[in-house]
Order: structure tokens, then sequence, then C-alpha cells
DNA sequence: CAGTATCCTATCCGATACTG
DNA sequence: CAGTATCGGATAGGATACTG
């Protein structure tokens, strides 16, 4: 018998059981964020190949966490989507979430660095409210990284829907960030406030947005929950 | 890179990294419950190899989850123990066995029996206030078991210690509990309140003893969390 | 785009025996 | 009792290519 069951009757023994395999938790995360489209599972967890994302997802469908439904929109496709038994892990993954703010090293953490993660969920969680009721257009700026991930487009059109691109666009940009990917990464996640990282962060652009900036880019769920580095 | 890096800087993946491999929540589980010396641990976690377990404590203790320190009374032995930051994974273990209590199927749940685990839980969760203030001795009686599991006597002493003997230690029985394995791990689940157990469970002996059961005999912590099964 | 099929190996882990 | 050493096998999962 291996990798077998633990053979605890205990509730955290069968829990673990199903969700402590490898990405298990992490695509979890991905769904609770609101993927729900293979494609945008694979961009939320992009280490993952399509081979085991996909036997995972029949994995979680069997445990009853995750329904797979034809796409009402598009033929031949579905959506996976998180059953009632799914929901209810969202407290598992915020506290995996706060332990891990909390008490994983910040420097390993900054090891992970990945822009295209980064600028997927900081789209996630701009708020349109405080934005004015046309187009805005941010352009953020990594001078620090190859020149085919220098440049991100977020869009947020007038009826409130957020766009991200990694080409230009052609519209009109109302404000640019020029960083690096660690100091942004390090403010997404909290451990910097936007107005302490200094000369590594550069705004320009619309003096307006540039004020009201930490009204409408959302950080991480898990900001906030941690000293904060220098 | 197998096995690597999940390479996200999200809180949650790097808790999973550290978390999220086989066994290492179910030892976590047994020392948040109490258990330090590598006997106990063993005796909580019977499935897991030795090697393994030692394995895990180093990589618990690389983690800063866990220290490991000379006991204080006995030579050449180690305790291990939480640091502030394997007790801060509390609720961690919560989440999972809450979400495990209700969401888990019951019968899966059921085919993991072992007595000694139960008996050893039972044993942990005794609550020694409402009892008299002399010895007290109840048997547990497994019918249904081979020979050498059942039985077992629980005795908590004048002090409030509690002990667990699965060879008879000679004393007076106070109650006798006679009933199957899947019954008793069902109430112990709060699946089945004891009163609902019929002529499953069946209590012999003091009568006062017998009455105030529900006072003194703790059930798991996650009892009480789920529908009842019949 | 949405997945499947195949292959192959690293690594994890279970079993067992052994030592201070 | 408290762990360590060794070994072999299973398997998970990474890489890649392919199909409707």
């Amino acid at each position: 018998m291996t990798r077998g069951s633990y053979g605890q009757f205990c509730p955290v023994a069968m829990a673990s059981e199903i969700l402590c395999t490898r990405w298990t938790l992490v695509l979890i995360r991905e769904m609770i964020a609101g993927s729900t489209r293979f494609g945008d599972l694979r961009r939320g967890v992009p280490r993952m190949s399509p081979t085991l994302l996909s036997q995972r997802l029949k994995d979680l469908e069997a445990a009853g966490i995750v329904s797979r439904l034809p796409s009402e929109r598009e033929q031949g496709v579905h959506e996976y989507r998180l059953t009632e038994a799914g929901r209810d892990l969202k407290p598992v993954i915020e506290a995996f979430g706060l332990w891990g703010q909390k008490w994983v090293e910040t420097e390993a953490t900054l090891e992970n660095l990945d822009v295209s993660l980064l600028m997927w969920d900081m789209r996630r969680n701009i708020n349109p409210a405080p934005l004015p009721p046309h187009r805005t257009v941010v352009q953020f700026r990594y001078p620090d990284l190859p020149i085919n991930r220098q440049n991100w487009w977020l869009i947020v059109d007038p009826e409130a829907r957020v766009d991200l691109c990694a080409t230009d666009p052609g519209f009109d940009v109302d404000l640019w960030i020029t960083t690096d990917l660690r100091t942004m990464t390090a403010i997404w996640l909290g451990l910097i406030p936007v107005g302490d990282a200094g000369s590594r962060l550069r705004i320009d652009g619309d003096p307006a947005l540039a004020r009201t900036i930490t009204k409408w880019m959302g950080l991480s769920t898990f900001a906030g929950q941690r000293k904060l580095i220098g």
C-alpha cells in the first residue's frame, strides 16, 4: 500500500486526503478568485501542466468540490464552477493565506516574482468606483524586465469592465506607473505602502488619478496582515 | 524541475508549499492536540513510518514550525514543540476539520475505524471535573474486535490524571461500556448522540456515572457541526 | 482555445532492519 | 524507547506533442 489513505477517521485527516495534494489548494484559490474556464485557470496556475490541471479538475469533481458544465456561450467549451462544498473551502484558503502572509519569509516569497501573475491579480482587484466615468488607461512599465514583458495596460471602460493587455491597445494613457517588479509585488502584498516606495516607484500623468491611487488600485486580500518591510 | 516550488508569490501558494505534503497536516494536528514526544506522535499517526516522521519533523523545524528540545526529564530524548508559527496553524487545522466534518462522506470516514486511535483520542478529551473525587475506572468492550483489542480501560485518578490501558490494570471497574467500534466512532464524531445509539451501546455499572456520561465523556472537537446520521 | 495522449524520470515514501 | 540507515518500487507529475 503505497500512497494510500491516512487510515484516520479524524476530519482533518479526511480533508487532507482530498486537499493536500500538489497544486490542489492553489487551484482552488484560483477558482475562488473567480476563474471558471480552462484557459483562465491555466493563466492563474501557469506552472501546472495542462494534463495535471485536467486531472485535478476531475479529482475535484469526483470529490464534489467542482462541477463541470458546458459553457452557455461557447460550443464545446466547459466551465468549472465550485459547488457549495467548494465555496465552503473559502475559510480554508483564507486560513492558509493569513498564515502564509504572517509566517513565510518575505525573501522566499519575493523569489517568486511573476509579472503576468501579478498583473492578472491586479486586474482582478481594481476598484472602478472612484474612477472617472470615461475610459481610464493605466500603463505599467517595468524597465528591469525583458522587452516583451515590460509594458502592461490596465483599461477600465465606461461600463467599469477591467481589461489587461500586454500589447499596446492604442488608447491614450492617463497614468504611467514605472517601477521594478519586486517593488510592485511587495506593494501588492502589502509589504510596502505605495507612498513609501520612494524613487523605486514613479507615477506620471493625471494628478487626480495619481492622488487616488490607493482607492482604485486594490491590493492582495492578505495585504495588511503583517509587519511591513523597509 | 520536478516537484519544485509553485513559483507563486501568493501567500496561499507559499503556505501550501510548506504544509501540503503528505502527512504534514495530520502530524501538526497531532501536535496541536498536545503530543510532544516521538513515541506519542507515532501513536497518533501510526501509519506514518518512523523515517518519514523524523524527516517531517526536521522539515517543520526548518520551516520554523516546530522546535526540538532535549527533554527536561529524560536523557537522550527530545521533545517536539510547536513554535508560535506552529501554534498559529490552529485556525488552519480547524478550517480543515470543519470542512471535513461537513463535507466528507460519512461512509468514507467510517471506513477508517481504528480502535487505538479512537481510545487515544477519547482519553485526551475526558473531562474529569464531573467525576467523583476518587479513582474512576471505565471499561470499554468491543466484542466485534480481535481478542487483544477488545478491552480498554480509562482510568481517572484522584488527581484528575487520565490514563488508558489495553491490558487489565486490575482495578475495580465502575462502568462498562459495551458497543461496536463503528458505533463508538460515530458517537465520538458527533454523528450519533449517545442517547440515540439504542441497543448498539450498552452501559452497565454505576448509574450516576451512566447518567452523567455526556458530561465527562468529551467528543471530538468537530462533533456537532454536521447533520446526524440515523 | 480546450483539452488528451504519451513518455519518462525524479522523488517520495513504505517496509524493514538496525543502533545507542 | 528514540530514532537512523538502507532499499526498492510506485507514482505523481513534468515536458512535449498532438487533436477536435
